[in-house]
DNA sequence: CTAGGATCCTGTCAGC
DNA sequence: TGCTGACAGGATCCTA
């Protein structure tokens, strides 16, 4: 799914077009995709980030929780198409359709929840409760806020895991997916299956430096997701073509070392690596 | 407590 | 063509 780069697009481009709408009423298509009372007549007064959930705070004590997991997006129709998360043909299609799972009603356009695989979700939250929330209360700190001696201790305690386990997991450092994950241990030179235990404090370090780098260059960018304004000014996200050095760049060249960047599989994802820069051992 | 695998769901693609 | 299995930008739950 949209990682944290991703997330924070959205919020970003959300923000232009429902800051102080107000959402008339809501749709919704699958039952699944929508936790909490459907009644919903509110405006909106801010949209936050924890990790790579979205909050969506109203002005009645109500918060709306997404979280877009694996093949989220959310499309708002209103003069102008803002589409961003995971990319699909969505972004440019005729809403709703087969994948829409809510519709938001707001005062000057629509907002679509569409979700292809349904492990999304949207959940109704009182505002003073969304910190309390179980997900959002076991998130780690962000790469930013964290310091490299902080994350050498986790990996000490997860010292028997592949390294890229521990940095996949939101508990341990909140905020990489399996984009940012595999570009950060490219930036560190390290192999993905590297035993968090067996890592030094200047690894540690780099995989740190190597998170914020990735991750800021791709919000810089719009997100890998391509967000775009279908009738505004053609800005699109294209972090994955422009930035990415590694991921789905399978039988390419390293553009470091000039080795061929393979695909393995490590902690039951789909992983990308230089075999020659990021040496196991 | 940690570690690892199955699971939720829909869709696409490679291989026979 | 039609089938089958693998896999997918995530996180949780269950087991050992």
């Amino acid at each position: 799914m949209p990682e944290l780069p991703e997330v924070e697009t959205i919020r970003r481009g959300l923000s232009e077009f429902i800051l102080e709408k107000k959402i008339m009423g809501v749709e919704v298509f699958c039952e699944k995709s929508w936790i909490g009372p459907k009644e919903i007549s509110a405006k909106v007064k801010e949209l936050r980030r924890f990790g790579k959930a979205l909050i969506i705070d109203l002005d009645n004590g109500k918060s709306l929780m997404v979280h877009l997991r694996m093949t989220g997006q959310m499309i708002w129709q209103g003069e102008k198409r803002y589409a961003a998360g995971h990319p699909s043909e969505n972004f440019t299609a005729e809403l709703p359709n087969k994948q829409t799972r809510v519709v938001f009603e707001f005062e000057n356009g629509k907002l679509f929840f569409n979700d292809q695989r349904k492990f999304g979700f949207i959940k109704v939250l009182e505002t003073a409760e969304v910190e309390k929330e179980p997900f959002i209360m076991s998130l780690a700190k962000e790469p930013w806020q964290m310091s490299k001696s902080e994350l050498f201790e986790i990996m000490q305690r997860h010292k028997n895991s592949p390294v890229k386990a521990v940095i996949l997991d939101q508990k341990n450092i909140a905020g990489l997916g399996n984009i940012y994950a595999d570009e950060a241990l490219y930036y560190a030179k390290v192999h993905p299956e590297t035993r968090a235990g067996k890592l030094n404090e200047k690894e540690v370090g780099l995989i740190l430096e190597g998170a914020r780098k990735v991750m800021t260059a791709s919000i810089d960018s719009g997100g890998s997701t391509m967000a775009t304004y279908v009738k505004a000014d053609g800005t699109k996200g294209d972090y994955l073509e422009k930035f990415a050095q590694v991921f789905r760049r399978e039988g390419q060249k390293c553009g470091r070392c000039g080795g061929k960047i393979v695909k393995i599989r490590v902690a039951g994802r789909g992983t990308h690596i230089c075999p020659k820069c990021q040496e196991k051992k």
